[in-house]
DNA sequence: GCACCAATTACAGAAATCTGTAAGGACATC
DNA sequence: GATGTCCTTACAGATTTCTGTAATTGGTGC
């Protein structure tokens, strides 16, 4: 089983849960806690250079605002930071958020290895998710499994991603153009970002750049 | 005191820590707690019609999904329908949101009478928030005290809602401006949209329709 | 009545969006 | 090498968006 694990969780009391649940029911007891990112994110950095690495990270994904004011401000970044230095730790993240596609952009884009969705049943699921994870399994939540018939027929790719980010920040499609053709990120013409977004309103069912963008902000996409 | 009061919050922790709250601290026993927004509603309309009334409803604003199929999946709905009943019922928001535009909307549109945020100091900020509703204050978060400079300066009125819905839905200012008209409501020429819309650019600092919805999506305000 | 202001409306033009068609290149299969 | 498919690109036209200006309306106070 892990024996260091770092929970980042800005709820105290469900940071306390967690602690507990890991002392007694997994026998864990080298475990760190973190209310902030960057809290979270300096243990692991001196973790890794007093060469006792964490082997799992558990997360949330939302941190609240407060008076600290941090450069880190969701548990996306936090993966991405600490992966940048430790790029096999395990990671579960442990929150509020059950859009499937939300999730399961998590699991494609961030390679997440487990995710726990807070609830009635979370404490069973963190058990057997931690479990799995230990095993080299990637552990989906049940609801994810179960509306899997809703999810995705076409993969998104990062370009897809791209365009939906650039459009909900309200550029024009001839600034996205100048962008990729600047990134060196080639589709780049005018009229294949066309296709590609048309493509996007006929997957989403959206009738226009607005529309889609509503959309995929709903389903937690961007 | 209030001395009837109903918690409606669907993850049971919470729910037994404000009616632990509720009893300990403020000397409140009658208290129902539900777990589904239906659950709340018909619990409220049964003390309605036995004459025996809550004073008070503190409720969360989302609530899961789950077998169980609920025809109310919002605190808001919930909200309005006992409002339907009971117009003078206190309410107070116990969320997770900490967005001020979303929390300045519940006050603005709803009339909420409390909110508290979940967090660090809920158990604090619950005491203080109902004793003013108790003595009539509308008692507003310490986040939204703090950051009002940064709030709404002008008022957003029920046509720039209906707007903002609108186009979030994919609507031609032409198709929107044909619904106004249908349903009477004024000012419904193209060109008085066009303004409207142009204001809200002003005021989200939006380049264009998709960016503002973008805006208020991340705001929560539609 | 009159001046004044704000909001609504009408109109117009430049820019952007959306939807087509068509041509070219890359790549695999036969 | 020929064929077909998929993706990119170029181009065009209708529609919509966005931003101006100017005329009209309605209400306010003097």
């Amino acid at each position: 089983m892990f024996t260091k694990v770092l929970v980042a969780e800005d709820y105290e009391i469900a940071n306390q849960g967690i602690i507990k649940i890991l002392n007694e029911k997994l026998d864990i007891h080298n475990i760190q806690e973190a209310k902030y990112c960057d809290d979270a994110y300096l243990k692991f950095r001196k973790a890794h250079q007093d060469q006792e690495e964490f082997q799992l990270l558990i997360t949330d994904l939302s941190f609240k605002e407060d008076h600290k004011i941090q450069t880190r401000t969701s548990g996306i970044e936090l993966i991405k930071d600490i992966r940048s230095i430790q790029p096999h730790i395990k990671v579960i993240v442990y929150s509020q958020e059950n859009r499937p596609d939300k999730i399961n952009m998590l699991f494609n884009k961030f390679h997440i290895n487990g995710y726990v969705c807070k609830g009635q049943q979370a404490v069973k699921e963190l058990i057997t998710c931690i479990n799995g994870v230990h095993e080299g399994k990637i552990m989906q939540p049940p609801e994810l499994i179960n509306s899997s018939h809703t999810s995705m027929t076409i993969q998104l790719d990062d370009l897809d991603m791209i365009l939906l980010e650039e459009l909900a920040q309200g550029f024009t499609k001839k600034e996205i153009r100048i962008k990729l053709k600047k990134q060196k990120i080639s589709p780049n013409s005018e009229s294949a970002i066309d296709k590609r977004v048309s493509r996007l309103f006929d997957y989403f069912k959206a009738k226009n750049s607005t529309h889609l963008v509503a959309i995929v902000k709903d389903l937690g996409l961007v």
